[in-house]
DNA sequence: ATAGAAATGAGAATCTTGATCATCTGAGCG
DNA sequence: CGCTCAGATGATCAAGATTCTCATTTCTAT
């Protein structure tokens, strides 16, 4: 598995960071709160405790293993670092989360910033709005 | 004063409300926490719980009078409503906040919304980065 | 001025996340 | 393989932001 990712980041392989580690790579949902993985390890039968999931999930962060993202609700969720940056589209009725990457966006980004004088170093753009997914509650029939 | 907009969104007249619309509008600072807001209620000898801060500014909100933003710490802020839409950079170091409005990206958000299948509602954009105000104190001297 | 509906204030409650600290575990070494 | 101890964990407590509850007060309409 991943854990020289942990070695590399200075971080001990131990039973939890890889427990953490594998659901956020296996599970079919790319974003997940702290809670969602507290719940699987549950239903995994593992005995890890919700302070050891935001704990690994902070240093994964600091570790650039994952980002944090806050979609909308209160609660942040956390996606595995693959490749490269995007940003988000959220379902207002499903919670559907669809990834999206615009080098236009990007590029007036940095253009705004510069007008502003500022030297930008990170950005958050969520997009929301009602997808046309069949399983989306909000579908006309 | 603008005790017309309460009435059209259909919310009583009262002295909380009015003196938190008095605030919104006269603050130096345009981007303000509840906390902040209640500070200055208190400053100002009014008697005015933080509970109310709270329920009014989510009322004025649904009403379109303010908006809320989380630019980034774990307490959101309202800023009046007036005329358009914008978005914002935060300075990492001082936290001192600007508006800007670019229709490129406006236009590429409903393109690449369309092009996710999603009718776009709404959206939420933060720039982040290192201000060349003299008084951030990231400046180098 | 009066009455009733709506709003307020004090404090409790909730939710998410981080901190404490005693106990446990994994990586390196003999 | 078994020992040692820095580092990690888990149970619990704590903190910060926001909302809820409910008795009391204040608008608005008569
Ligand atoms: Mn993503
Ligand atoms: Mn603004
Ligand atoms: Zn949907
Ligand atoms: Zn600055």
């Amino acid at each position: 598995m991943e854990t020289s990712n942990l070695k590399k980041a200075g971080l001990k392989v131990t039973l939890p960071r890889m427990k953490i580690l594998e659901i956020l790579e296996n599970s079919e949902t790319r974003h997940l709160t702290a809670e969602a993985i507290y719940r699987e390890l549950l239903d995994s039968g593992e005995e890890i405790g919700l302070a050891t999931v935001y704990r690994v999930l902070t240093q994964f962060e600091a570790a650039g293993l994952v980002c944090r993202l806050h979609l909308e609700g209160n609660q942040a969720v956390f996606e595995l670092e693959r490749g490269g940056h995007h940003d988000h589209i959220v379902c207002n009725q499903c919670g559907r989360v669809e990834e999206f990457f615009d080098e236009t966006i990007e590029r007036r980004q940095r253009e705004v910033a510069q007008h502003h004088g500022f030297a930008i170093k990170d950005h958050a753009l969520v997009l929301y709005g009602d997808c046309t997914d069949s399983a989306c509650p909000h579908r006309p029939a």
